[in-house]
RNA sequence: GUCCCCAUCGACUAGCGGUUAGGUCACGGGCCUUUCAAGCCCGUAGCACGGGUUCAAAUCCCGUUGGGGACACCA
């Protein structure tokens, strides 16, 4: 069922690329099956002399090999499309055809699940096993996933192994139900599942058998939603780099008023980072939009005014007092807002302001806003 | 080149002979609102093509096209 092959690397690599050019398939063409005892006898005179040695290669029934296979039903292959493959290479080391066998069946491995790029093995496999008189088990090929390109998931599209979605503040929840979702979904398209109940919902006659797109859009939108939903000690363990060393109390604020709009937890870092460095730079646009318009530094000055006499500082008595201010002032409240934002933020967006300014303190609110005004001298 | 797998909105998919072809992401619009999110409401958008079978086809069959996989002394 096997015999010595005495071909060298080179000669089969010359010998595919004279098969190519002719258009005939690169497999082996089975030159050392059939060699008489003197030819034999000459190549194994040749080991000896330790000028080759010969690797042992699996001698292809012909025949037709079919087995069903859980996803997509009864498949069938040619073995004639099968060239005599090796099993043992020249250096004593098992192939993964065959190791892959011999391993399976000593584990008493009772369903092979695996990538559609593993379907052309199968039948090898099954031929093995056959001759081995072991055991086949079940098959089921799952589809493959590709990136927006239509090309296998590689380091081009920016696919990272696991672990560093992980790094990238993805949630391993979040990770497991996007990935479960790519060829698979329960009859009302459910989405956001837990691994229990996806377990619980799993059935090969519900996976899809073409290869999905990997969408980071849908993965951001899943790991958002699992981040609205996660308990506040766990996103706090995993915001801890970010975070630093600030009381826990205070970490747990902006945990919260960050939690629906981040979709990473890596997001953290620049959303919140006026409120995680002492320094803060003026986005330039904000400046030319809001602070450099007339009147802004006059309601800046009035809001300094009143926010310096407020005790406690907290959101409620700092919202209460800048309304306040505004209706006195007769102006819109956001043109009391929207410059105290980008002085004390720097940006034109953020959280809600009367969180961020009692989570940033008196003392920086006063500093930044001076700074608006006066400019860093002042 | 040969063999194999696959085919519904841009993406993930529901559908398994009779549906206004449904949901989710993304996108567009609106509401809410101190900005941004979140939330809520509405909308744009799809059965690759050609033949059959059938009273009836997204659904079954056959081709075509398209995409993918595999053909190693890699796993």
């Amino acid at each position: 069922k096997a015999y010595y092959c005495f071909c060298t690397k080179e000669e089969l690599e010359a010998r595919r690329y004279e098969a190519s050019k002719l258009g005939i398939p690169p497999g082996y063409d089975g030159k050392c099956r059939s060699l008489t005892k003197e030819e034999r006898a000459i190549e194994e005179r040749a080991i000896l002399e330790k000028k080759r040695k010969p690797s042992i290669r699996f001698s292809v029934p012909d025949c037709k090999i079919a087995f069903s296979d859980l996803i997509r039903g009864e498949l069938e292959f040619d073995s004639k499309t099968i060239s005599d493959f090796i099993i043992i290479r020249s250096d004593g080391v098992p192939t993964y055809n065959f190791a892959c066998v011999i391993d399976d069946s000593l584990m008493e491995i009772t369903d092979v699940i695996r990538g559609e790029d593993h379907i052309s093995n199968t039948p090898k496999q099954i031929l093995l096993y056959q001759a081995l008189g072991f055991k086949i088990p079940q098959f089921a090929h799952l589809p493959l996933i590709f990136g927006p390109d239509k090309t296998p998931l590689s380091k081009r599209h920016g696919a990272m192994d696991v672990l560093s979605y992980r790094e990238r503040g993805f949630l391993p929840e979040a990770m497991i139900n996007y990935i479960s979702l790519l060829g698979f979904s329960t009859e009302d398209s459910k989405q956001i599942m837990s691994k229990d109940e996806l377990i619980s919902l799993f059935s090969f006659a519900r996976v899809q058998r073409g290869g999905a797109i990997f969408d980071l859009d849908k993965l951001l939108w899943m790991n958002a939603e699992y981040i609205k939903v996660e308990k506040k000690e766990t996103l706090l363990t995993l915001a801890k780099d970010i975070l630093g060393e600030k009381p826990k109390e205070w970490q747990e604020a902006i945990i919260e008023l960050y939690r629906e709009r981040i979709k990473t937890i890596s997001d953290l870092k620049k959303e919140a980072s006026f409120f995680l460095q002492e320094e803060i730079e003026v986005d330039k646009e904000a400046e030319e939009t809001i602070l450099k318009k007339p009147g802004v530094i006059d309601n800046l000055k009035a809001s300094l005014d009143t926010l310096k006499n407020i005790e406690p500082f907290t959101k409620e008595k700092t919202e209460e007092a800048l309304r306040e201010l505004a209706k006195s002032l007769n102006v819109k409240t956001k043109d009391i807002f929207h410059p105290i934002r980008v002085a004390v933020t720097g940006k034109t967006v953020s959280p809600p302001l009367f969180d961020v300014l009692s989570l940033l303190g008196k003392e920086l609110v006063l500093k930044r806003l001076n700074f608006a005004i006066f400019g860093r001298k002042a």
